[in-house]
DNA sequence: AGGTAGACCCGGCCAC
DNA sequence: GCCATCCGGGTCTACA
């Protein structure tokens, strides 16, 4: 599911439950996850506080009192619900936290995509899962001209060029999409030929597209939903994403001859666009 | 060296 | 209604 806006909704559903609290007690299933919790995960985490929780691109990371970080990634269908009584176990849970205020912390993932990990706090930026990621969208380091520079030298379709977590962090399949849409690009342009004023176009829509959907509680398709259970609600608003034959989002054109918004496949993915005000 | 399939795993959906 | 097939919100690895 999630990519960063639903991760961020999900860092907002946890963080006022889970900050400053002492984890009591940590249960590990024993299925497989895609990076499962480490042997000595349970030493290291049962009776510490937690001091805060925190995110980057799609990661969420729980930091400890001990200096030690908790990195979680939700891979394709994780999520987190709060519960507060016992007896409640579904199908996939995978990891529990019991936290001194009695709530209980439970990631569930069907895919098993997802991936745990425990890092020294002061060793974040150079674990793997950041060492070659690009800045956040909302960090003063993604800016219009940095996403121009990094274009300069792609020269893979733009689609899947915002795909690699190393140029700017956080955006997947679906926002990708929407953020080319709203900046009027093919995803099948180059990325190196984009000019500089389409650039700024697009790092616009970016910010936009990302914002709106925190704002929605991100896009609730088949896995996501907020820690209390509500569904994000930002699919009602998606302009092409899953949208092929039908009208784009901001659609003036005779559908009858245009076809509606059309699906391909770049680098083993799917692309929704709109041939009228995307091109081609 | 950058780009692209393939692998990982399960459930949902669609065609019978 | 039941079975088969394909598909997928993400990343990592292997390959050309």
């Amino acid at each position: 599911m999630p990519e960063l806006p639903e991760v961020q909704t999900v860092l907002n559903g946890l963080s006022p439950v889970m900050s400053g609290e002492v984890i009591m007690t940590v249960m590990v299933g024993n299925q497989k996850l895609r990076a499962a919790p480490p042997p000595d995960f349970i030493s290291h985490v049962t009776g510490q506080k937690i001091l805060n929780l925190s995110r980057r691109g799609k990661y969420l990371i729980i930091s400890l009192e001990n200096n030690k970080a908790i990195i979680h990634h939700l891979g394709m269908s994780g999520s987190f619900r709060i519960s507060g009584k016992a007896g409640d176990a579904k199908l996939h849970d995978h990891l529990s936290y019991i936290l001194s205020n009695g709530k209980k912390i439970i990631y569930n993932d069907p895919r098993r995509f997802g991936m745990v990990y425990l890092t020294e706090v002061a060793d974040l930026e150079q674990h793997k899962a950041f060492s070659n990621m690009g800045p956040d969208p909302f960090s003063e380091d993604f800016t219009s001209e940095m996403l121009f520079e990094k274009f300069k030298s792609k020269k893979g379709p733009v689609k899947t060029v915002l795909l690699n977590q190393a140029l700017v962090a956080g955006l997947g399949n679906i926002y990708v999409c929407e953020a080319l849409y709203l900046a009027g690009i093919h995803p099948e342009k180059v990325a190196a030929k984009i000019s500089r004023q389409k650039t700024a176009l697009l790092y616009d829509a970016i910010l936009l597209v990302l914002k709106n959907a925190i704002k929605s509680g991100g896009s609730s398709l088949r896995d996501h939903k907020g820690v209390d259970g509500t569904m994000g609600y930002f699919q009602h608003s998606f302009n092409v994403y899953g949208k092929k034959g039908q009208p784009c989002g901001m659609c003036d054109c005779d559908v009858e001859k245009t076809g509606g918004v059309k699906m391909i496949r770049q680098a083993g993915r799917s692309t929704f666009y709109c041939t009228e005000k995307q091109g081609k």
